[in-house]
DNA sequence: GCATGAATTTTGTCTGAGTAAATTCAACGA
DNA sequence: TCGTTGAATTTACTCAGACAAAATTCATGC
């Protein structure tokens, strides 16, 4: 994040026959979304990605066939391919030959992906896909907290608590005190003694998280989170369930209430058209 | 080329056995892990995967370098690379230049992955693996019918109804009953209207269906679960959103129960590692 | 008219080469 | 002695161009 790197300096080597040095601006050295380096398949696969989950290319699109779309790129057809492998695997496209790579219908998207979350976070996110995720977190994490207030150990209590004190010291405004937030409910989690609970928790916390961080450009926290999650802590600790369960709704009801939705408040009532609720 | 899904129309061609005739002998033509024929890097991805997630590669094994990796399956490094792009899109391994591809530490598989979910059922699934699922959709789909039961349309409600019906025609001792035990999951997820919760538990349930066809060749089902159905759909359709998790819960329950776990029943209290539950 | 088969388009696979990143380790200087 | 620097090395990454296989389209023959 800090360190930018510039690494497209490369030194051509006139001598060599090698022709392939556009400076072509666009030149993607390796953008970042979470601080590590992409490659160049990874870096196509975003930007499809994001051109996807934003709704540039809808269901039922047709990309360009492979020789243009990576001519198109100045890049190889291999890591053109690459890219479209990994869009395959997180369900966003299917490809055949002779009709081509195209989009998949919503329904097959895999959006609990971590980096789906984190393409469909690149731009504004509707109000409508906050809701819908914030509809999730308050089915899952109240549970996932009654869980853990049964089977943590002291362990967990341990990380736990420290998460809280690093949260108190530095607060939600600055990296520090959100990574602690992100630590406490990895704790929590991991308690839960259930991996697909971790795992797909984790994914949506990551996007959330990245939320947090703008949702912090736009308006100041209003209240402060620690005594929240200070009630969750002392649940967990007296293993009573039922207050966890309880006091995880609360924290999550008030995160609903610090996020900067744009219009309503109110969730997205059944669509008249039966389909899916639409994630752009 | 998500596993599960074909969620619209598709004549069902289906019930007759569409069996894909290759011996395959020794090359790999296309194993087929769903009934769709899986290209070459489709293939070794669920090769690999399947050796991942069942623990034959644990978490840190290094895999061979590409090329020997290639030529000791004998294909081309440009397949053997797109099938870790796949898997690596998957949270199971990551790549690096001087160090390999490497099995990731299980907190980053991504366990909700379709495809990973599969994989995970390929061989015999460990109790632990059943009991954390179950235990999820007792978390998420009670509180989905709940949901349904506010924001279902007609639509929603007619397309339960035909599922429905075709379940008791049909019973899930064969294809046609569990497509349509599907379709009444599919159509009651759709109504909540929260593509988070349609694309979690379409992956969940395509893994549970196809260990339903599992449990039935090792032991009939015990109970006639059309009635449990009904029960949930009556809910949805007079509203009643408590009643529609009352009856799911209870759905899902006997669902449990009519589960073979080899042992415990019980499930797997705080490992004394705190690390995370294992999956294998 | 309908089935059958050829032409065509696009993805899929192969080969072989050169590039870039990360680790290891030796040389160097404080 | 210790840490830093820099080269050597190993590995994945990217490129290029060719051929193979699959699926659609279209002409052909009965």
């Amino acid at each position: 994040m800090s360190a930018v790197s510039s690494p497209d300096v490369q030194t051509d080597m006139g001598m060599k026959s090698r022709k392939q040095n556009q400076k072509s601006s666009s030149r993607k050295p390796a953008p970042a979304a979470d601080g590590k380096a992409l490659r160049l398949h990874g870096a196509i696969a975003r930007d499809i990605g994001v051109l996807i989950v934003s709704g540039r290319y809808r269901p039922g699109h047709v990309l360009d066939n492979e020789i243009e779309a990576s001519s198109r790129r100045k890049v190889s057809r291999t890591a053109y391919r690459e890219a479209v492998r990994i869009l395959s695997a997180k369900g966003l496209v299917n490809s055949r030959p002779r009709v081509g790579t195209r989009v998949s219908a919503r329904e097959e998207w895999h959006l609990l992906d971590p980096d789906v979350l984190t393409w469909a976070f690149e731009g504004e996110p509707e109000p409508s896909v906050l809701h819908g995720l914030f509809e999730l977190r308050s089915i899952v994490e109240p549970a996932a907290a009654a869980l853990a207030a049964q089977r943590r150990n002291q362990g967990h209590l341990d990380q736990m608590r420290r998460a809280l004190d690093a949260m108190a010291a530095h607060t939600l405004h600055v990296e520090a005190g959100r990574i602690a937030d992100q630590q406490f409910h990895a704790a929590l989690l991991s308690a839960t003694a259930n991996p697909f609970i971790v795992s797909l928790t984790n994914g949506v916390t990551g996007a959330v998280t990245a939320l947090t961080e703008f949702k912090q450009r736009i308006a100041p926290l209003k209240r402060d989170p620690v005594p929240d999650h200070l009630r969750v802590y002392d649940a967990i600790a007296a293993k009573d369930a039922e207050a966890a369960r309880a006091a995880m709704s609360e924290l999550i009801r008030l995160a609903i209430m610090d996020t900067p939705v744009k219009q309503r408040p109110k969730p997205a009532i059944a669509p008249r058209d039966a389909r899916a609720a639409r994630l752009r």
